[in-house]
DNA sequence: TTCGCTCGTGAACGAAATGTACGCAATGAT
DNA sequence: ATCATTGCGTACATTTCGTTCACGAGCGAA
């Protein structure tokens, strides 16, 4: 579990953060502050994984509470809450360690979604990287996964039944038993299942069979 | 013009390295430390965009550096090089602000990458942001995919999955176990433990049995 | 209707990743 | 030296992947 601690001074925007968090998977609430002096209290002696900090404190700055944890040596992760559009602010809050940057008002779906980014990214940053390559998608996991409209060459309608048939496997499946199983080719089961791995619903993993080219069978990733 | 403050403890590196920036359009060297007590004097009076920074050095780890510039409210970006995988280094070189991180050994297109994706996010942070959507682009600048150019023949997967076995046996482990352990065949096996040992991350030695020719061994190298 | 355009799909074709098989290399024993 | 033994290293067969390109459906304009 990853424990967050919410930093924000208006009491309902608090509590609706609150409930926001407990409903993503994999994570708890291990406390709330209301002021940056309140978060500092908190911290001596709690230690939570990511703290959901709005910048706009009444006593002090977001970004100053950022940096005054720096400054002892407190490494917790930091995501943003802020309704200001500089972006400016942006690379400030870059330089000091934050992690995501949400900007207000949000909707509960944006907020998972970045969680969830967080998640992997810990995740990924678990053992030892043989390349630049893991170094590269370990960071790229905290990228913002545009979701907006569907890639060119996608319909929501075989999205929807490729995902599903997808989940109907949790060992896994290859593109060419989905594409069977849905009653489009190979090439099209791809191209979806390739999509779903980008957004990281779905895993790509290899299954060695007896000889020849292993085959590449897709895990439904269950956030 | 975008400046850059070099830090790099050995001389033909830190040589190199000015080299190579001077050979990106957009950006100066603004001056070259060998320490990181020379860092930060440097820094009293300098004022860069950007540090290349090594994270070892002689006097300090670097990230110790990287804190102390944020406990002085320094937000100057830095870019991290070092040869250590350890993944868990990139977290906390993450929550110290350290926008890139590049793992030695380095080719001037790989250094050359990273300051123009840096570029890219100086540039887009310019003006205000109107929703979201500004903001996350703003920061998948900083973290554009990037492939991996593995040799052909290797897959990621299968790599991450040997070299994690790999690390499980100190001791050292030949081609045949890991294959068994894994689920591929040794000539596979051995395939992804020749390119480990290739790239410096495996090392070779052999074993003598009671008769027979010698079992190869594969061992972690721990950098 | 007909033309022209775009978009989602699939057939086909190299290319890629793996296993099998076999010759040869490296060691100890005689 | 020569032989027995064990495992390495490589050629090639095998299977699947990933990409390219043509086709047909749908839609708007003339």
């Amino acid at each position: 579990m990853i424990s967050v601690l919410i930093v924000e001074d208006e009491e309902i925007a608090a509590e609706a953060n609150r409930r926001y968090v407990l409903r993503v998977p994999g994570f708890q609430v291990a406390g709330s502050a209301r002021t940056g002096a309140d978060a500092l209290r908190i911290l001596r002696h709690e230690h939570p994984d990511l703290i959901l900090l709005d910048l706009n404190l009444p006593d002090m700055h977001g970004l100053d509470l950022a940096r005054s944890l720096r400054a002892a040596g407190n490494l917790c992760d930091i995501m943003a809450i802020t309704s200001a559009r500089d972006l400016t602010m942006v690379r400030s809050a870059v330089s000091l360690g934050v992690t995501q940057y949400l900007l207000k008002p949000f909707t509960f779906d944006a907020l998972r979604q970045k969680l969830q980014q967080y998640k992997q990214f810990r995740e990924s940053t678990a053992g030892a990287a043989t390349g630049q390559g893991e170094v590269d998608r370990a960071l790229n996991a905290l990228r913002a996964a545009t979701r907006s409209p569907l890639p060119k060459g996608l319909t929501q309608a075989t999205l929807e039944a490729i995902a599903g048939e997808l989940g109907r496997h949790p060992e896994g499946v290859s593109a060419q038993a989905v594409g069977t199983l849905i009653g489009v080719s190979r090439v099209t089961a791809r191209r979806y299942l390739e999509h779903l791995a980008e957004t990281g619903l779905a895993r790509r993993v290899p299954r060695y069979g007896e000889v020849g080219r292993p085959e590449l069978v897709y895990q439904p990733e269950h956030l």
